[in-house]
DNA sequence: ATTATCTATAGATCTATAGATAATGC
DNA sequence: ATTATCTATAGATCTATAGATAATGC
């Protein structure tokens, strides 16, 4: 037993409304507050800020309102359960890199420049946004049917990533002892960066060059390759040099 | 809301006695079921499957208890609380690689040789036991108070490698764009293993090798050292060839 | 006397629904 | 009529404690 204070206490009073005089009950429209505009969308963003810092079972959907300006019931305008918002975060994560997955596979190119762009946008992905930062931590909170969806999303991405290398081996570019290992090597290390406890004291695009690299110099075996399929991988990514500096 | 079945029903005959008679309260000390021998033992074990397979938070500690044939107040008799159970599952976890780092640092060896070994080191125990197999899954849960002796370990070991890396890049043995981020790439490589959704089904040493070697391959500014620097980090480790198959 | 176990349960949540209410847009 | 919000609360857990009971070891 772990007794804390009753859950209902100091009313936030019902937000300061700017404008229109008396603060009532209803539908407030435009108010002040964090959520501006976007309601749904806040509740995204607070929900992934406070899973990443509390964890997903430890966040209530009482602190993510209130964290938004509302009160907990409202959550469940915008999602039918808490799980749908974890699901939507994930599936939000992991759809940008499915879909470069998608653009790579029609391009024509050498497999270790494609391995390269697929990892680096991945990480790129993964570390740009701060909602995104540490979404992936959550693994083990979505292993409910509810996400099968992003399982599934997730099994695409991996097997992409085991054609590349497939390729890469046939083309004898790469060199491995064992391609199943390498397989969860290669795929380990980009998902590594979730693991990052201070990924957001660096440059999203650095983070991104350096788990690319490490990637390609396990697999490569001409290490000298390097610099080539570098140059080469980025310019697949039409985004890649805004992204840069 | 969504309504189960209540929690009260089946009750399992309190456990098979085999030898000395009738079934009762009390303390039936040696009996049959999965618990044998030491239910403390057994209770962690236990955890740390449910915990893997179901996440912390929605692993009960009534699960926990009936997997290993007690109820579930019995659990709290060997643990204070839940939280302790996590606790000693990660500090179980992440202790013998921080004693492998204290014997490293006092060894009269190259730092890339060092870090090869604790990296090697440090997966092997990781994917060694089917009970630690997951466990680091867990850093999220693992973010209150009752943690603070995980994390200061955890702390150690960062800076175990932060250290060999330091020490290589002096020797101009390694080589890096930002020896800041650099640290970060190589921890995460080593813990992500942690994220690996299929480490069973493979070989303990061989997946400890390739992620060394990955590491290495990172951070060697000549990269035909490689198979020099596994041999002599290998060498460092006396239980290497032991486990090697 | 101590240790290990059990049954019963207090107390604290927490998710999600019900139903009221008000603003907006047709 | 629809949409967004609120208050109130049902229903389901779940952790941890209390207190009984029996076996063991001195």
């Amino acid at each position: 037993m772990t007794p804390q204070k009753p859950e209902r206490s100091a009313r936030p009073t019902p937000r300061a409304v700017a404008h229109s005089g008396t603060a009532k009950l209803g539908r407030p429209r435009a108010s002040g507050a964090a959520k501006d505009e976007d309601p749904r969308q806040a509740i995204l963003v607070a929900a992934a800020e406070l899973f990443s810092r509390t964890g997903y079972a430890r966040t209530s959907t009482r602190a993510i309102a209130e964290q938004v300006g509302l009160r907990q019931p409202s959550v469940f305008h915008y999602f039918k359960t808490k799980e749908d918002l974890l699901a939507e975060l994930l599936e939000n994560l992991i759809t940008p890199t499915t879909q470069l997955l998608a653009r790579l596979e029609v391009l024509d190119a050498a497999p270790a420049a494609k391995l390269y762009a697929l990892a680096f946008g991945d990480v790129l992905n993964m570390a740009s946004s701060d909602t995104n930062m540490t979404t992936l931590q959550f693994l083990n909170d979505a292993r409910t049917e509810r996400f099968d969806a992003f399982w599934a999303l997730r099994t695409q991405l991996f097997d992409g990533y085991s054609k590349l290398i497939s390729e890469g081996l046939a083309n004898a570019v790469f060199a491995c002892r064992k391609e199943s290992i390498a397989r969860s090597v290669v795929f380990g290390i980009a998902d590594s960066v979730a693991l990052w406890e201070d990924a957001d004291s660096f440059e999203p695009y650095e983070i991104s060059i350096e788990v690319a690299d490490a990637i390609l110099l396990f697999l490569l075996a001409d290490k000298d390759d390097m610099e080539t399929v570098r140059t080469e991988g980025l310019a697949l990514i039409p985004s890649a040099r805004k992204e840069a500096e």
